[in-house]
DNA sequence: AGGCAGGATTGGATCGTTCAAGTTTCTGGA
DNA sequence: TCCAGAAACTTGAACGATCCAATCCTGCCT
């Protein structure tokens, strides 16, 4: 078994001292061009790597970022994040960060995490996926200045922190444009009850196109929690009291319910629904699509600007879903 | 802001020896009762937590387990690996371990991530979701010496390593009898090429089963690539070559394009898919569900096995799956 | 009272890296 | 040729935990 390889071990074999090997690796620039090319040959030649938890030791820094992975809820939507990890994982790596996975059933296990995580690996930064109004973990990182993004913007006006969120009311704009264009007018709304953010912005897009096009929204829109079953019935209820000819919904769950609503009553009318998941893809459900990865790639970049110099709150991202076109719409 | 807390701060208000407190972290049963209760107290009073990067640097072990997240492929098997990757953490969290995600394009690139994990990181083990014959890294990780486990047992019976699977054939086999007890006689299965482990095994199931109950299979099977139009391709084909009364598919992509196939045709045709994904849940599609928790905490409890003490290599572990009846069987 | 065994406690060394300060080498101008 | 000043490189110390070996108690026996 071959010993250890360290950064002594380079150093001898390129006889230089430690330090200079140090400092070939985290400032090139001051070491002389002729015994940079020495010691990286000694490191390619010994295949030296630089020990993480010494360098974390001195500099205090890990370069691991902390995601939570979340028990699929409906199990719809649970792809989601599982697409939004897969990128934040790929686009963390190419900085030289490394995602390390947490889980919490509540905001105050949540919060316990947050001080054990940082206690005794030192995290460099925190993604959270999703925001509610008056969310107490944001709250806390802020209060004790850790780095962290949201992908989900602060639905409270007063806490500025940097993130990344993809632009719900265009999306379902977009949808609404959409069917408007088809000539639809008795566009019909599914979404989540008045008050959490998300919801609320989805609603807002629908509501503002149709007003725009000069259609009255009026009694076209229900509001219930999310689930297959709830879309299936207010979506009957739709098309008992205002016979719509399209509808667009704020998740596709809500989207399949409607769906399987309208089969066998008037398969003509469209649906549309949120977030493009498998489910949509499986049964040709026009939806609304994130850029997840994208979103991922641009958290990664906030936090590297906040952790590798960047003093100032870097300003936050907004980005433009897409309609992922199917047969429902 | 307040100093940091160290091991010293510890000792210094509990009046004992750094020893002494690390003595009631790592071995209490040494240590005096009374002493024992002041430490902890102290421990308490000022939210100690041992840093990690400083233990490791010392004992070579960093209490992280390395997991892969694919990007999801047809989007439907994606929340398989979510839910498990899920399991892991929480399970891994209890049993003091953290969960570090990578990713990796090919084998090859994978094996280099396996290096530098190693490398920089001094990772404690993989978790390897999904094996195959003569899988290269299996055989690199046992070269090494590296702790691991597979999420799906060794296709090769040469090399063996821990590992947990589910029974797929047993899954199958349930799938096929529920048919058989509710009367069907020609039941068919749509599975994937000859060649691969998980799928060879899942006809298994339905064939012996079939051949138990006396009845002959020649014929009623067809193979193909995962996807739903290629179940929907083959089912079209399956019901005019042998009008099977119902049929058990390898994956629910291949259930889901079955269920578009006899929809219109002959919607009296049972149906029964593989994996219980969220879009099986979501059309009402009877599945066989493996248990994924189960799965990911056995893994957890092989890895301590090996990591805390046992030398000998732990016996594998295999789960039986349950069937999730809905309305399609 | 003295001695002894055994467990509890202590101080010092160590892991591999980076920081801070020191020393040597190089460069160019008088 | 000499020297100032910069550039390049080297040395010692520190991060916070654990391991090791030495010392200190404490209770018990003679």
């Amino acid at each position: 078994m071959a010993e250890k390889v360290t950064i002594a071990t380079v150093a001898r074999h390129a006889r230089v001292s430690r330090q200079t090997v140090s400092n070939v690796l985290n400032a090139p620039h001051i070491v002389r061009q002729e015994t940079r090319q020495r010691v990286e040959d000694a490191i390619n030649a010994l295949g030296y790597r630089a020990n993480q938890a010494a360098r974390q030791m001195r500099t205090g820094r890990s370069r691991l970022i902390a995601a939570r992975i979340e028990p699929t809820r409906d199990g719809i939507n649970g792809s989601v994040l599982d697409r939004f990890l897969h990128g934040l994982t790929e686009t963390a790596d190419a900085a030289g960060y490394r995602v390390l996975l947490y889980t919490a059933t509540d905001d105050e296990r949540e919060i316990a995490t947050y001080g054990d995580l940082l206690g005794t690996y030192e995290l460099d930064a925190f993604v959270l996926v999703g925001t509610k109004y008056g969310d107490p973990r944001t709250q806390w990182l802020a209060d004790r200045d850790v780095p962290f993004v949201t992908f989900g913007r602060p639905w409270d006006a007063l806490d500025a922190h940097p993130w990344v969120d993809v632009d719900g009311a265009a999306g379902t704009a977009q949808a609404t444009r959409r069917l408007l264009d088809a000539g639809h007018r008795r566009i019909a709304f599914i979404g989540w009850p008045v008050g959490s953010g998300v919801g609320d912005d989805r609603r807002a897009g629908w509501r503002d196109t149709l007003h725009a096009a000069g259609v009255d929204p009026t009694g076209l829109h229900r509001e219930t929690e999310d689930g297959i079953a709830e879309g299936e019935r207010l979506m009957r209820d739709l098309l008992v009291a205002v016979a719509p000819s399209a509808v667009v919904c704020a998740s596709d769950s809500l989207a399949l319910g409607a769906l399987q609503a309208i089969r066998g009553v008037d398969p003509s009318v469209s649906v549309i629904g949120f977030d493009d998941t498998p489910v949509a893809a499986a049964v040709g459900l026009t939806s609304v699509s994130q850029p997840l990865g994208e979103a991922a790639a641009r958290c990664v970049d906030l936090l590297t600007g906040v952790l590798d110099g960047d003093h100032e709150t870097p300003s936050p991202v907004l980005l433009q879903p897409s309609l992922a076109l199917r047969h429902t719409a």
